[in-house]
DNA sequence: GTCTATATCTCGATAGAC
DNA sequence: GTCTATCGAGATATAGAC
């Protein structure tokens, strides 16, 4: 991949997670890579339905990559759920709040407007999920039943995020954790 | 209130749930609404983030009665919540998925950019989160417990609709609300 | 691949008559 | 309070030279 359109993709990400869909232009988009206007066109032939439906995939294999890593890391799967519960943490506080979900900020923008998008976004969050149903699994945790807590762990990061961005202030994230935890150890009896 | 801008404020409460705040126009409003064009700047002169911060006020406090009324008709808290996760199910699939949180819609167009707006939001989430805090409370959860948990259960709730609508399926809603009165089960332990 | 230029549209916001 | 008309800016998208 040429390095510009990386930049456009990268770009697009932080744009995406601060603004959304509809508030990103391609102009701004392309001021703000460092990209030449032309580039835009050149790369996203399908125009700015096309580069939300790039920037999305883009970004859905790095969320999901990072939740294997997290996975990996610890031997007690909700371990690694509290961490990447951390992690968020201190990417919210590192931004002053600003960077939050790009994948969600986009679902909520355009679910009932752009159906292409919506599909985009439903697959980024089905490999999220995906990615937490294997993480449980891989700790030990029966499969039925991890397959039943991956979206239930996602939906409450995603809504935490929400409600800690809106804030200003990590609380939500931090006691969604902790119960989160308590819910998991409670229900998880058998793992790693 | 004239029963104009009442129906403005309506409009725009449904059009944040589809679209957001960026993508909803104020003569997309003023049309839906069959409301005058000219009306807009006569009943908001702030223009289009103090129409903004109208709507999101009117929306959180319905919201925050609803919770209220739930809690209110289950004398198990743990049975109001799950009663909220469907309603919530039954109200996305009465729209074909259109209609989310306008909360939470707002929230992540708006959080970076138009502080006033975030402001908004965060009132807004505030109290549906006092809110659930008066529910446990209510239903014999001990006060700093119910504090806990209040956020922990509206975080769930908000992102279990972000990954619904994305996936135009209640599976993420139903297995969410599985694993929150499972957990909620686990740690509330005196309770009406 | 990049350049400049532009077409077409809609946006938020305003003016002034009534 | 509502009407019509419009402003300037910015949106997406396209054209054609290089």
């Amino acid at each position: 991949m040429s390095e510009t359109k990386d930049r456009l993709l990268r770009t697009g990400e932080r744009l995406f997670q601060m603004q959304g869909y509809a508030a990103t232009g391609l102009k701004q988009l392309a001021a703000e890579a460092e990209a030449p206007w032309s580039s835009m066109y050149h790369f996203f032939p399908g125009g700015k339905e096309q580069m939300g439906a790039e920037i999305i995939h883009y970004a859905a294999g790095r969320y999901a990559a990072k939740i294997d890593e997290a996975f990996a890391a610890f031997a007690d799967p909700v371990e690694a759920v509290a961490a990447i519960f951390r992690a968020e943490c201190a990417l919210l506080e590192g931004s002053d709040f600003r960077t939050g979900c790009p994948v969600a900020s986009v679902t909520l923008d355009v679910a009932s407007t752009v159906e292409g998008l919506r599909l985009s976004c439903a697959d980024a969050l089905a490999a999220s999920t995906a990615a937490f149903a294997r993480g449980f699994a891989a700790g030990g945790v029966e499969a039925s039943l991890a397959e039943d807590l991956a979206p239930y762990v996602l939906s409450t990061l995603e809504g935490a995020i929400v409600l800690s961005r809106a804030a200003k202030d990590t609380t939500p994230l931090r006691r969604s954790a902790d119960a989160v935890r308590r819910g998991l150890n409670a229900q998880i009896t058998h793992r790693n």
